[in-house]
DNA sequence: TTGTATGCGTTATCAC
DNA sequence: GTGATAACGCATACAA
């Protein structure tokens, strides 16, 4: 394992000044005779030259890298948002430095700090804690920072939004239009925005309608977990059944729930969507192969990703950094599980 | 957006030289004055310090980072591994750098060589390409590999295998102990090792039961991409179907194939598992989110992971680094989509 | 115990 | 066109 070759090295071998070499190999549109060009650049290769981003970078304070701070990459959504980052980082020539904060404060802070640490300009965040301090004082520093998922209210941070509220109120209007007039809701703890605006969604649409909400929301809280919610799913239609006006269709607040709730259904001998319809939210790719499939609304993760690590690119390149928010739109897919009343058995 | 302060401001500041303001902050064991260490910390926080690591990092040849190369973390089971490394790294104080290569060996390469650049020393890889000696090139240069997944023969490349073919085995003579015999195996292009493997404990299962095999092999070669696994398995399920003599058990080479088979079957009316079996390979969480619950071999993804993590630190960190193999060992998951021949109605 | 000075690998500002 | 040299922020060998 001998050392690696610098720009020195390579400059002493050819006999030219360090700066020519530097000139050369970083693609500078300094003036550099061709003959000098090809020969520094035969000697590089020669030499297994490998560059030294360090010091380009500490000379030149950048990091061609931005962060990502997600929930967990566990979560379908998430990796789906992730891989669309990275790849319209790749393009760009930046890498990405993945964070799952497991929607711990203290982690998520830890990941800040290491960010600005390691002089990386731009951090794409789904945030889940009440402090924003640090992220306040980071942006102040230089940080570029563009929130997705969940809503940061926060000056100079750009907001890639999803319209959540209407999502509930579509997917709410959709079991509506298909005659259900007893439709039940079932959330995970209400404790997050996002949450709350589809929540409300529902509810207006109910309240539109005249008709009574029917609400079950998860108590519990525990970190990202795509089974946990499966079994909250599970629970949850559980106590739906049980009740003595039983819903004809569910709208669970995200995909892995609503398959919670059909698999339940299923196992009580209660059959979907025939028995009774349910809907998801999210549109994760899992949807297409449950049976039945499951109709819910998309949201748009994969580009949500592409768009936000597009945006943050801008901010962080460009000389004046409006903040923005951009709303992305909720989009119905429709598939089998939800049935229109009328053909009910 | 005022230039952050460095040691230098601070060192100012107190009256004292940067040298002692590097030996507190940066936590030397070097001796300071307990007074002095105090002022100098109250300054630093003071003055929002926040050191630069490109500084540190470029001084000690270190980056404190990894790199992580897999095929796609939309593949549940990728996004599991890179999970289970990234915790292990954020316990080390190691960020995480996540690369998707999409099976690409061009795409790889790239990779390789910004992790090269960015001076990272430590890669956990799922290589895809045939032409490794850039990889080996960059071993050379002192970059510790731990390969996982796909088997790397290249000296000094540590491996994390999983034993594809007793896992094949295990499952085929999980079906053969159920009464099984007319057992088709689907699987998608057998191009990798991996793959090849699975298949290779299936055949040598039935080889010794003294019974016919029966392979169905995808010859499409996209992308990873769970949806067309997904297809994949509703097609070649209707390959299966369509033959004279039917399976009475079906054997995927991977979950999502698995739930592609499934999907096929229950909507040709044929029911699993009472009418065929289906047993899948991986062991990802949404096998029990799908009716049936999906019997399966499982892959330990995320403590795979986070072993792989561990030994590449180690390694990083070792004085001597030997390298090793280590071999993960499958297990099985019965859940409910095989039935013992004799419970087929 | 503290300070001075040098260098990590690169780019940028000069001068030639 | 090319070269010498000074930064970038930090850690450390050496001096004091």
């Amino acid at each position: 394992m001998k050392k690696p070759t610098t720009i020195h090295d390579i400059a002493r071998k050819a006999n030219v000044s360090s700066a020519t070499v530097s000139r050369v190999l970083s693609n500078s549109d300094y003036p550099v005779s061709k003959a000098l060009q090809e020969k520094i650049r035969r000697i590089a290769a020669e030499m297994n030259y490998i560059p030294n981003l360090l010091g380009k970078q500490l000379k030149k304070n950048v990091s061609m890298t931005i962060g990502v701070i997600v929930p967990s990459i566990i979560n379908p959504f998430y990796s789906s948002v992730v891989f669309g980052i990275e790849e319209i980082a790749r393009e760009n020539h930046y890498t990405v430095v993945t964070c799952n904060s497991l929607q711990d404060p203290t982690l998520e802070d830890e990941y800040i700090r290491t960010i600005m640490e390691k002089q990386i300009k731009g951090l794409i965040i789904s945030s889940i804690s009440k402090d924003k301090s640090l992220l306040k004082n980071s942006i102040q520093m230089g940080l570029n920072v563009i929130a997705i998922d969940q809503t940061i209210e926060e000056e100079g941070v750009s907001q890639i939004k999803f319209d959540y509220r209407k999502g509930g109120y579509m997917a709410t209007k959709h079991l509506l239009s298909k005659g259900h007039s007893r439709i039940g809701y079932v959330t995970s703890r209400l404790d997050r925005p996002s949450r709350q605006s589809i929540c409300q969604g529902y509810l207006y649409a109910m309240k539109e309608a005249k008709l009574e909400p029917i609400v079950e929301e998860s108590k519990s809280e525990e970190l990202y977990n795509a089974v946990f919610d499966f079994d909250t799913g599970k629970k949850l239609a559980n106590k739906l059944l049980a009740a003595p006006d039983r819903p004809t269709a569910i709208f669970a607040c995200n995909d892995m729930m609503a398959f919670g709730v059909i698999n339940e259904l299923s196992q009580q001998g209660v059959k979907v969507p025939e028995d009774i319809s349910v809907m998801g939210f999210d549109g994760i790719d899992f949807g297409l192969m449950i049976h039945p499939p499951l109709t819910t609304i998309k949201q748009p993760d994969y580009d949500m990703g592409k768009l936000a690590c597009r945006l943050l690119l801008d901010k962080i390149n460009g000389e004046d950094s409006p903040t923005f928010d951009v709303m992305l739109q909720p989009k119905l897919l429709e598939r089998n599980s939800v049935l229109p009343i009328s053909e009910r058995v």
